[in-house]
RNA sequence: GCGGUCGUAGCUCAGCUGGUAGAGCGCCGCGUUGUGGUCGCGGAUGUCGCGGGUUCGAGUCCCGUCGAUCGCCCCA
């Protein structure tokens, strides 16, 4: 026997049923950015590699040590795309969408790689649903980001997520923050990466999960607490448009994103049922990005939200989401005669929307009814000689059990009319 | 990249201190005439992740490898 080929590492598989969930929870994640203006973006997964190096940062461990980087033929350095703000920020510069109406409001929903040792909630083929707005400095369009992303997790009926924001400051006040920080560092006992961590990326060390580390931070200086008077305006607007959209949050002065071009507004979706991979969303404001890849001077928002780790979320809740049944109807042909009919049956109701399958290869009346039953539909229908003769057809509820004769003339009218009810 | 745990039928797993494989679920069939889901009976399916070693003999011990999983770093 061959040898079997594996999948590769680390990347998950969505097979039926539970692929329906997958499909609704994208749907549900999609549709309020739809309901909101925004208009759907297909880009290329990979892209030059320089475009994430400088768009994402060096620094960051997405770019230093997780990146998906080949050379493709013409000796160019290639990597597939570990994060959607960049391609869509190059896509909008390079065919001018800038130039046009502002804010360009964009969405997606795509695979994104990164090269992590897999574990559970985080694999290195992700899915994830992102919108951008570019061109507006308005915190309400803060908010509207925020509040699109709590809308589409609300309305998978989750509930135990929680929502932290806070405001990172912009090109001003951070530079200021950053070295008070990195003195209050300095006087920390701290191992020598930590330490290296806090002279490249301060921010981060803020973040540590390690108790011992913690604990000297109590009294670590907080950005919130050292904004300039236009951010802090901002982020007390921001807040105030969020109660006004109803959205609850929590203000998490520690909140650290993983990527270097965040300013300003900064938040994340945090689910405690979920373990070590609790994100199951983020984003925030990227002031300085559109310049730093060669654009015109706009600010911008979005977010980036964990279609997997979604999943997950809702399992962990309980919540049963997405339809698994495959079809409405079943048809079960007894005979050759029967068998004509029940083709060319289904391919009316399909035409009309409803989704049908049929019992093929000719099997036993029981065991179609099996396959009926495992199907999902709602309704059977047993075609054979006696119905044909009788031109009126039995519509069997699966549920209940009972069935009424229906004439074969309004069979489809009686089908879609039942399902809609 | 680092540390822990695990890897037996499609799925979930049992298999005590080594003696040539089991259960439940699922799947297929039967319970006499054309009706599924419950119940009863019957059946098929495993190179016990892969490679090597110890042993008369290994699913069971040792090493390696691959994979999964949990935690760290980090992130969706």
């Amino acid at each position: 026997m061959a040898e079997i080929i594996k999948g590769p590492k680390g990347v998950p598989v969505y097979l039926p049923p539970q692929s329906a969930t997958f499909l609704a929870v994208r749907e549900a994640l999609t549709s309020p950015a739809r309901h909101a203006g925004y208009g759907y973006i297909e880009l290329p997964v990979y892209e030059d590699t320089s475009l994430f190096v400088r768009g994402v940062g060096e620094s960051t461990d997405v770019v230093s040590k997780e990146m998906f980087t080949f050379t493709d033929r013409g000796e160019r350095s290639i990597t597939l795309r570990p994060e959607g703000t960049a391609g869509v920020m190059r896509a909008v510069i390079e065919h001018g969408l800038d130039k046009g109406q502002l804010p360009v409001k964009i969405y997606y929903a795509a695979p994104f790689f990164r090269a992590e040792r897999p574990q559970f909630g985080r694999y290195r083929q992700l899915q994830q649903v992102g919108i951008e707005a570019i061109g507006g400095d308005d915190p309400a369009l803060d908010a509207e980001v925020i509040a699109l992303a709590d809308e589409g997790y609300r309305s998978l009926g989750l509930s135990k997520y929680e929502l932290r924001i806070t405001s990172l400051g912009c090109a001003n006040c951070r530079p200021a923050y950053r070295a008070l920080l990195q003195d209050f560092l300095r006087g920390l006992e701290l191992d020598v990466e930590t330490q290296e961590r806090a002279r490249v990326n301060p921010l981060r060390v803020l973040d540590d999960k390690r108790m011992e580390v913690q604990r000297q931070l109590t009294h670590a200086p907080l950005q919130v607490d050292h904004l300039c008077a236009d951010c802090a305006e901002h982020y007390r607007l921001v807040k105030h448009y969020l109660l006004l959209l109803n959205v609850p949050f929590v203000e998490f002065p520690r909140l650290v994103r993983g990527l270097d071009y965040y300013t300003r507004t900064t938040f994340e979706f945090d689910h405690p049922l979920l373990g070590a991979q609790s994100g199951i969303g983020g984003g925030g404001r990227y002031d300085g990005l559109m310049t730093e890849l060669g654009g015109a001077p706009l600010s911008g928002i979005g977010f980036g939200l964990g279609t997997d780790r979604t999943m997950i979320a809702c399992d962990a809740e309980g919540l049963t989401v997405g339809d698994p049944a495959r079809c409405d109807v079943f048809l079960v042909p007894l005979g050759s005669e029967a068998k004509d009919y029940a083709v060319r049956l289904a391919g009316q109701l399909r035409r009309v929307g409803v989704r049908v399958d049929m019992a093929y290869g000719d099997r036993a009346l029981k065991g179609s009814m099996k396959a009926a039953d495992r199907s999902g539909a709602r309704y059977a229908v047993v075609i054979g000689d006696r119905e044909l003769a009788d031109r009126a057809l039995p519509l069997k509820s699966l549920a209940t059990g009972e069935q009424e004769l229906v004439p074969a003339d309004s069979l489809v009218q009686t089908i879609v009319g039942n399902l809609e009810a």
